[in-house]
RNA sequence: CGCGGAAUAGAGCAGUCUGGUAGCUCGUCGGGCUCAUAACCCGAAGGUCAUUGGUUCAAAUCCUUUUUCCGCAA
């Protein structure tokens, strides 16, 4: 099939590589090159930076949703758009002409999950198993109708990273499988229940703080669940300190939520609303991540002192 | 040149403001204690104080060049 791809991140790029082994990929449209780190420069999505190494031709339009790029679409004449995480909205008209319609693979079992952040949010809400759909594109926010569907289990402690890079793979498993039975004829159209849907938003500065008054297990799940992007933030003595990997314990206490009731080469006790949480690797301001029995060998942390404050 | 911070032993840090003997906690090595140990005791090795130039009798410390790293903001 000839195939127009649509994606910006890390996610898209092993999508975009089975787009292009077994398809003709006739245009890779991703986001504009943006100023990004710490001086200013000029960042390429790594999408484009495989495309380029492909030799495809790529478009970086502000805006996809211009009578420009709609003319420009219907001269490429794609079977088929495949769209995985492109950071645009594709408008009806857009949707409508590709002859054998719009593919979106999105991180998570829909209906739940639709939206931006879904593999945060699924280790967030302490799920059990996330994985990755297929669906048909309509003008909703991840609410076409559906294609393929696989499954994968979420370990107690497994980190936003570790899911990452088993779904990563995964979706280019099913972007494939999801192309050939289009391709053929044979892919199906499930439609959502809407009633079972959730919504995963954009995860930002508002979120990433911890609440300490939640519990042990809920703080647990928002640390490894945003570990390491964008990261679980709280302060100590005003300082801003990163949280990366935490740890259930037994304890229980009556201390204020927040409070540093252990400091040991094991990690640091804080008390939280139910329960005591350890926190194993952490960053301080200026300093790497390290590991609480590294961290406590040049800082002094005092027990007593309350996160969060 | 978006804003700010940092670079000191293998690791994590103090010392810099106020220039004058290179320090702490770990780790490593040797020895001791112990039924034994990641525990405890004694000892040792290990630094061109990131880099360039300057000021000074004297620079980790003050001024300056470059590089790298971190936080914020996008």
């Amino acid at each position: 099939m000839k195939i127009v791809f649509m994606g910006t991140p890390d996610f898209a790029v092993p999508c975009l590589d089975i787009c292009y082994e077994n398809h003709e990929v006739i245009g890779v449209f991703t986001q504009p090159d943006r100023p990004k780190g710490r001086g200013k420069k000029l960042a390429a999505p790594p999408v484009k930076e495989k495309a380029l190494k492909y030799g495809l031709d790529i478009y970086q339009p502000e805006k996809l949703k211009t009578p420009e790029m709609v003319t420009l679409l219907k001269e490429l004449a794609p079977d088929c758009i495949v769209v995985v995480a492109y950071g645009q909205l594709l408008s009806k008209e857009i949707l409508d002409i590709p002859e054998r319609g719009c593919v979106n693979v999105h991180a998570s079992l829909l209906p739940k999950y639709r939206g931006a952040s879904p593999i945060n949010w699924c280790i967030v809400q302490g799920e059990k198993e996330t994985g990755i759909t297929t669906m048909y594109m309509d003008v909703g926010l991840d609410t076409g109708d559906m294609i393929h569907k696989d499954v994968v289990s979420i370990g107690d402690d497994m980190s936003f990273e570790e899911l990452y890079m088993a779904l990563l793979p995964m979706g280019a498993q099913v972007l494939a499988k999801t192309l050939d039975a289009i391709e053929n004829g044979s892919a199906p159209r499930i439609a959502q229940n809407d009633e079972e849907s959730s919504y995963a938003p954009l995860l930002n500065k508002q979120n990433t703080m911890i609440d300490w008054h939640k519990s042990a297990g809920q703080i647990h799940n928002h640390i490894r669940g945003l570990n390491p992007i964008p990261v679980a933030l709280t302060t100590y003595e005003g300082d801003r300190i990163k949280i990366f990997v935490s740890e259930l314990t037994d304890m229980k206490t009556e201390q204020t939520p927040g409070t540093i009731i252990n400091v040991s080469k094991s990690g640091l006790d804080v008390a939280t609303g139910d329960g005591v949480l350890r926190l194993k690797e952490v960053q301080f301001p200026n300093g790497k991540r390290l590991a609480v029995s590294q961290l406590i060998l040049g800082h002094n942390i005092e027990i007593g002192i309350v996160l969060g404050q």
